[in-house]
RNA sequence: GGGGCAUUAGCUCAGUUGGCUAGAGCGUUUGACUGGCAGUCAAGAGGUCAUCGGUUCGAUUCCGAUAUGCUCCA
C-alpha cells in the first residue's frame, strides 16, 4: 500500500463513521504561550479538552503535522541514528468530544488495523493503564473488559504512569491510555523471543504504532485530580510508522514516505544509501530535517535568531553538519532537495507547492550562512591550535566558547581534533554547557497558579470590542502568575470590548473599574481562544459589577494603522505582482509593520507608488465592508487573501475596503473608513530573509509629525544658509568650497613645515652623536607628528622634541631616529615621561615615538631644557 | 526571557600591556604599456574605527548604555 493510500484509507475510514475531517492545523503555533509547534494531534482542539470552548463536531479525524524538536517531547538527537525517530511527522487520529468513549475507540481501531488494513492479529499488542497507588488510581478495567471481547488476554499487558497514562502538561486534563503495538520481527526471531516481552522496550521491530487516550480527569496545580463531567477520546497514530508496517519494511526511511529523497542524496553525494553506517545517518538525518524545514517555512515560520524560528535554524543546521562531515557537501544542497518533496507530498499539503520558490531561497541562504560560520570556526581552531603548539587536550572551555559563541558544533571539534591526534575536555565542555542551562533555567521561571473561578462553568468570554470600547463585564476567572521580575494576575471577562493581541495587532489597554475602585489592564492577550485580561493586581471586590474601558486613543491609533496595513497589502500586490504574500505583521498605535515576500529590494519609484496608491484610496474615504461568520469557501471564493500558516475557522470574518480594491480575513479592528487614517507614509524598506522584505510605515497624526519635523529640518536649513529658494544649491557648493579650503590648508600646513624644516635642521645641536632639536611649535597636536616625522626622514640621529598648546592644555611630541633606539640607550617613550612633569601630565608610545598631554603650558619650556639635558645625559 | 561574541574603506577582513601619521586584498578612478579584448605596472580617491556617555594628558583599543547582527541556552 503506498503511504498516501494509507493516509486516505484512515480519514475515509473514519469518514464513514460520522467523524468531520478536518485539515492539518499549521505546525507552527501562534496564540499558544505554552507550545512552540504543533507537537500532537490534539493541540488544534485545546481549548475544547481545557473547556474553554465548545466543541463544533462531536467527531472529528484528521491528520496533523507534528514537530517534535523543543519543550517535553525533544527527539532531535535521536533522529536518523535509528529508524523510527524524526523531527516531524504527521499524526492520524480521530476524536470523541463528550460523544464515544472506550468501546467505540478499542472496537474501531482494532476493525481499522486487522480488517482494512490487514495487520496480522497475532502481531499486535495491547497495553491498558495498570493503576497508581500514589495517585490513587485503580486498573483501568474498562478498557481491559473492552479488548478482551477483542483478543487473548496474554497479549494484554499492564502499563505503567509513565506509559499509560497520558498528561498535556503540568495540569490540565487527562487520563489512562491504551496503546497499540506491533511486532514486525521474522517468524524465527519470534519464536526466539516472545514479542510481549519487547513491548515498550526500544526495539526497533517492535514498536507502539497507535495511541487511544481516554481523557476523563483534570489535574490542578496541587496535583490533585478531578474527574472530568464531558469525557473525550483522543487517539495518535504515527502515520511514517504505520507505513512501515503495511509496506513490510524495518524502517521508516524504508518506505516510499523517505525514499525519493534518501535516493536524490545518494545520487547528488555519488554516495549508495546502505553502504556505511555513517552516510546512512547522514542521509536519515537530511531527510528528516529537510521535511521539517520546508513544511516550517510553508506554514510562515523562517529560520530565525531566536524563538520558534531558531527551532527551525538549529534544524537545518544539523542537517548541514551531517552533510558536510560525512556526505562530503561543502556547497549548499539540501535546497536541491525541496522539488522531491514537493512532487511527493505536494498532492496532499497545498502549502509547499504553492510555498516552494521561497522555501528553496531561503533554505539555499541559510545552507551558505551556516557554511560561513563553519568556516569561521575552523579558523577560530587553527589559530587555537597555533597558539598551542603543545598541548595534548584541548580546553573545554575552548570548545565551549566555540559551540557558544560562534555555533561551532562540539562534534565536529573533537572530529578535527582527532584528526590532529588531540583529545577535547569533553567534561569541561559539559560542565560549561550545565552552567548555561542553569542560568537560562533560573531567568526563565515562572509560577503559575490554578485558575479561581468567580462564576463556575465554561462560559466562553464574549468578544464585544468590534462596536463597543466600553461594556459592563462580570470577571469569570482570575489566576495569579509570578516569575523571577514580577507578579501579575489574568483576568478572564463573561464579555470585553478588549482586543487581544492576535493577527500582528497589540492587545488593547485600558482599564476595569467599579464604583469603587479602578484598575489598570496592561495588556491583552489570548492563549488559543481565551482573552486574557493582564493587570498588576486585582480589584478588592471580585464579584462586583464592573464596567471595561478600553484606551480609546490608542485603538483609534492602532486601528488606523491596521486598515492603512490592508490597504497596503493591496497596493503591494498591484505594484509587485500577485507573488507578493503577506509573511508577518506588526500593528500598534505608533506604526504598522509588514513582512512579504518578494525577491528584490523596491525601488523609489515603487515604493512612491504604493504611497501613491494607498493616499489616494484614503481620500476615497471608502466605508468598512465588515461580515462576520462567512463561511470560509464562500470568503475564498470571494477572492479575499488568507494567510499561509494561519488556522481559520469554518467561519471566519472577512474585512472588505472597496469589492474591487481589499478583501482580507481578519480579526482584528478597524476604521469604519479609510479617510479616518488621514496620511500614509512608508519609512523604511529592508530585508529581513531571503525572499522577504520589511516595510515600516506610519499614518495620521505621525505622518503630520513627520512633516512638521521635515519643514523645521528644511527651514532652519534655509536661515542658516541664507538661500530661501535653493538650499541643496548652497549645501553643494559649501561642501565643495569646505573640501577645496581644507587641500589648501593641507598644503599649507605642509609648506609651513618644510620651511620649518630648512631653519630647524640649521639649529639642531650636536650632543654627541646625536642631532638634537628642541622647538616650540605654534600649530595643533597634528602638525607637531606631521613635523616630527617629516624631519626624521631629513635628518639622521635625530632627537626631536615638539611642544605645542592647543586651547588651555599641552601637548610635547618626541621622536627618535629608529637607529639610536636600537640597543635601548634612547627611548622617545621614556623621555617622554619623564619631561610630562613639567607640564602636570603623562604620556607615552614607543621607543621611536610618544607624545604626552598636560594642562600647564607654562611648563614647555621648563620640558624642552629638562630633554636637552637628559639626552647629555 | 537569560548569557557570550561582533560592528574598522563600496565588499571581505588585519590591527595587544591605550600612543606605530588607521592598514591589506578585492572593487573603483586616472595614467602608462599592448593593434583590440583581456591583462600588467604606477598613481589616486574612498574611514564620524556602529551611536551616545565615561575614565585618561591621549581611546579604534578600557568601562557603561543603546542599536544592529551572530551564537548558545530556556
Amino acid at each position: 500500500m503506498k503511504s498516501a493510500d494509507v493516509r486516505r484509507t484512515f480519514l475515509e475510514f473514519f469518514a464513514q463513521r460520522q467523524h468531520k475531517i478536518v485539515p492539518s492545523a499549521p505546525m507552527v503555533v501562534k496564540n499558544d504561550p505554552t507550545l512552540m509547534f504543533t507537537n500532537a494531534g490534539m493541540n488544534q482542539f485545546k481549548d475544547i479538552f481545557l473547556g474553554n470552548a465548545p466543541a463544533k463536531y462531536a467527531r472529528i479525524a484528521d491528520t496533523q503535522k507534528c514537530l517534535r524538536v523543543s519543550g517535553k517531547h525533544n527527539d532531535l538527537d535521536e533522529v536518523g541514528h535509528d529508524t523510527y525517530h524524526h523531527t516531524m511527522f504527521e499524526m492520524l487520529g480521530n476524536w470523541s468530544f463528550g460523544d464515544y468513549f472506550k468501546k467505540e475507540a478499542i472496537t474501531w481501531a482494532w476493525e481499522l488495523l486487522t480488517e482494512v488494513y490487514g495487520l496480522k492479529a497475532e502481531d499486535l499488542y495491547v497495553t491498558v493503564f495498570g493503576g497508581d497507588p500514589q495517585e490513587g488510581l485503580a486498573v483501568d478495567e474498562e478498557a481491559l473488559e473492552h479488548w478482551k471481547t477483542i483478543m487473548p488476554q496474554e497479549r494484554i499487558l499492564h502499563g505503567s504512569k509513565k506509559d499509560n497514562f497520558w498528561e498535556m502538561g503540568d495540569t490540565g486534563p487527562c487520563g489512562p491510555c491504551s496503546e497499540i503495538h506491533v511486532d514486525l520481527r521474522s517468524a524465527e526471531e519470534k519464536a526466539k523471543t516472545p514479542g510481549k516481552q519487547l513491548v515498550n522496550n526500544d526495539h526497533p521491530q517492535v514498536i507502539e504504532i497507535w495511541n487511544l487516550v481516554f481523557i476523563q480527569y483534570n489535574r490542578k496545580a496541587d496535583g490533585k485530580l478531578e474527574p472530568l463531567p464531558a469525557k473525550h477520546v483522543d487517539t495518535g497514530m504515527g502515520f511514517e510508522r504505520l507505513t512501515m508496517a503495511l509496506q513490510g519494511k524495518q524502517s521508516n526511511y524504508d518506505t516510499d514516505v523517505f525514499q525519493p529523497i534518501i535516493q536524490k542524496i545518494a545520487s547528488l553525494s555519488g554516495i549508495v544509501y546502505g553502504d556505511a553506517p555513517n552516510t546512512d545517518v547522514a542521509m536519515r538525518v537530511i531527510a528528516d530535517h529537510l521535511r521539517a524545514v520546508a513544511f516550517a517555512i510553508a506554514d510562515g515560520q523562517l529560520p530565525a535568531n531566536n524563538k520558534a524560528g531558531y527551532v527551525i535554524r538549529r534544524i537545518l543546521r544539523r542537517a548541514v553538519r551531517y552533510g558536510f562531515t560525512f556526505l562530503d557537501f561543502k556547497e549548499p544542497f539540501i535546497y536541491k532537495l525541496v522539488p522531491v518533496l514537493v512532487k511527493e507530498m505536494g498532492d496532499f499539503f497545498p502549502e509547499i507547492v504553492a510555498q516552494q520558490t521561497l522555501i528553496e531561497r531561503v533554505i539555499n541562504e541559510e545552507e551558505q550562512a551556516f557554511l560561513r560560520t563553519l568556516a569561521l570556526g575552523i579558523k577560530r581552531f587553527e589559530q587555537y591550535i597555533e597558539g598551542h603548539p603543545q598541548t595534548r587536550e584541548i580546553e573545554g572551555a575552548f570548545a565551549f566558547e566555540l559551540f557558544d559563541t560562534f555555533g561551532f558544533p562540539i562534534d565536529l571539534t573533537q572530529l578535527m581534533a582527532r584528526e590532529k591526534g588531540l583529545t577535547v575536555d569533553i567534561e569541561g565542555f559539559n560542565r560549561g554547557l550545565e552552567e548555561q542551562k542553569n542560568r537560562s533555567r533560573q531567568a526563565a521561571e515562572k509560577d503559575t497558579d490554578d485558575w479561581v473561578e468567580i462564576r463556575p462553568g465554561n462560559e466562553a468570554t464574549r468578544f464585544v470590542g468590534y462596536t463597543h470600547l466600553q461594556a459592563g463585564v462580570e470577571i469569570l476567572k482570575f489566576r495569579k502568575i509570578k516569575t523571577k521580575k514580577d507578579t501579575y494576575y489574568q483576568i478572564v471577562l463573561n464579555q470585553t470590548p478588549f482586543y487581544a493581541e492576535s493577527g500582528g495587532q497589540v492587545g488593547d489597554r485600558g482599564r476595569l473599574f467599579s464604583d469603587e475602585e479602578s484598575i489598570d489592564i496592561k495588556d491583552t492577550q489570548k492563549e488559543n481562544d481565551l482573552i486574557i485580561h493582564i493587570a498588576d493586581r486585582l480589584p478588592q471586590d471580585l464579584h462586583a459589577a464592573f464596567t471595561a474601558e478600553v484606551n480609546a486613543a490608542k485603538r483609534l491609533a492602532t486601528v488606523n494603522n491596521h486598515s492603512a496595513t490592508h490597504l497596503m497589502h493591496a497596493a503591494l500586490k498591484r505594484v509587485l505582482g500577485t507573488h507578493v504574500e503577506q509573511r508577518g505583521s506588526l500593528v500598534d498605535e505608533n506604526r504598522l509593520r509588514f513582512d512579504f515576500s518578494h525577491f528584490a529590494r523596491m525601488s523609489h519609484q515603487e515604493i512612491r507608488q504604493v504611497e501613491q496608491i494607498v493616499n489616494t484610496k484614503i481620500r476615497e474615504n471608502i466605508p468598512i465592508d465588515e461580515q462576520r461568520d462567512v463561511p470560509i469557501d464562500d470568503a475564498k471564493a470571494m477572492g479575499a487573501a488568507a494567510l499561509f500558516g494561519e488556522k481559520y475557522g469554518e467561519h471566519v470574518r472577512v474585512i472588505t475596503f472597496d469589492p474591487q480594491y481589499s478583501i482580507e480575513l481578519c480579526g482584528g479592528t478597524h476604521a469604519a473608513a479609510t479617510g479616518q487614517i488621514g496620511m500614509f507614509k512608508i519609512v523604511s524598506e529592508s530585508a529581513i530573509a531571503a525572499g522577504v522584505r520589511r516595510i515600516e510605515a506610519i499614518t495620521g497624526h505621525q505622518v503630520e509629525e513627520l512633516l512638521f519635523q521635515q519643514e523645521d529640518t528644511l527651514s532652519q536649513l534655509r536661515e542658516i544658509l541664507k538661500s530661501n529658494t535653493e538650499p541643496i544649491k548652497a549645501v553643494t557648493a559649501l561642501l565643495e568650497d569646505k573640501r577645496r579650503l581644507e587641500k589648501e590648508l593641507e598644503i599649507m600646513k605642509n609648506e609651513k613645515v618644510d620651511s620649518l624644516k630648512l631653519s630647524l635642521k640649521e639649529q639642531a645641536e650636536k650632543i654627541g652623536d646625536v642631532n638634537f632639536i628642541a622647538y616650540k611649535l605654534d600649530g595643533d597636536l597634528q602638525t607637531a607628528k606631521n613635523l616630527a616625522f617629516r624631519m626624521n626622514d631629513v635628518m639622521e640621529n635625530l632627537v626631536m622634541v615638539i611642544g605645542n598648546i592647543t586651547g588651555d592644555k599641552a601637548n610635547l611630541t618626541v621622536i627618535v631616529s629608529e637607529n639610536l633606539t636600537g640597543n635601548g640607550s634612547l627611548n622617545a617613550g621614556q623621555i617622554i615621561r619623564e619631561i610630562a612633569k613639567e607640564i602636570q601630565g603623562g604620556g607615552g608610545g614607543q621607543p621611536h615615538f610618544a607624545t604626552a598631554g598636560g594642562k600647564n603650558p607654562a611648563g614647555i619650556d621648563k620640558a624642552l631644557q629638562k630633554a636637552r639635558e637628559m639626552i647629555k645625559g
